[in-house]
DNA sequence: GGAATTTCCGACCGAACAGATCGGAATTGT
DNA sequence: ACAATTCCGATCTGTTCGGTCGGAAATTCC
């Protein structure tokens, strides 16, 4: 499941890569991306927390990308704030954790399959960064105008 | 996500997929799943409503399978206890519905991403059955023993 | 008919998580 | 000094998860 906490970071990234280099402050980054403002703090900590974003307090502070948007990338991202992308914990390759009434995790019909799920779905994620999400909502964008 | 309520729910139909034609009283299959006995009858009780279980009451009574194996999708069969596939609503082809702050959903570009993702999972769980899990169990189990 | 067995059903419950809000401290530019 | 802004932790409300429990209804066997 995608949070709304996860939506809004992938919204607020898109916007600030949109905003070029200058740095924007939070208020404003909320109202673009459609952010509840408070909310949006709590985001931008985690986003901090894990490098994707620099913040510059004061006045003409804001916060801006850390990294260019082609190397940050969505799989890690999410992952970053809703933890694994594996619909289970005995399959995820980042966060391996075996069920607690599992006998024999090797043998588990439910963890074969379900890795093969989590690998679909980091197949679709871990090969897209931001700046694919950013492109995508330019031509959207465009046609809508 | 899988919940324990999903993943008991796998279990146990494989097991009762493994028992044959005949009914199986829930604290047998209980035990056999490894399932917590009064939450599998509110579990069995889901199936049952889902159309994946028949249940007959009083002595010789339990509970099987209400159709072949090879003719349960996981796909759906997931869907009737966690709900839609996708990780977002507006992503969902059998239950679709648009974010309320979405304001265009055709150009939003995190719908189409994760509607590349609930593909992807789809694409994993709609094309098995129950079938392809009792055999991989008998597989994997031959194995080990 | 009565007893045993079993399903069936709804109410309840505690812990965790989602989705926030709020108040105030710290930092920075002018 | 002051205004703008980030930073941080506490709190709060509602929902979901993962169950448990008690009893009613059905079925079978004797």
């Amino acid at each position: 499941m995608l949070t709304m906490k996860a939506k809004y970071a992938l919204r607020a990234l898109t916007t600030l890569a949109r905003h070029g280099g200058k740095p924007l402050p939070a208020h404003q980054l909320a109202e673009r991306a459609q952010v509840p403002e408070s909310f949006l703090e709590v985001i931008l900590s985690d986003l901090r927390r894990a490098g994707y974003v620099a913040s510059k307090r004061g006045l003409q502070g804001g916060h801006q990308l850390a990294k260019p948007p082609e190397q940050i990338g969505l799989g890690d991202l999410i992952r970053s704030i809703d933890g694994p992308l594996a619909p289970i914990r005995c399959a995820s390759l980042t966060a391996y954790r075996a069920c607690s009434d599992c006998p024999d995790p090797d043998a588990c019909a439910t963890r074969v399959l379900m890795t093969d799920v989590r690998n679909a779905i980091s197949d679709v994620l871990d090969r897209r960064t931001l700046r694919d999400q950013v492109e995508l909502e330019s031509i959207r964008g465009d046609l809508a105008a």
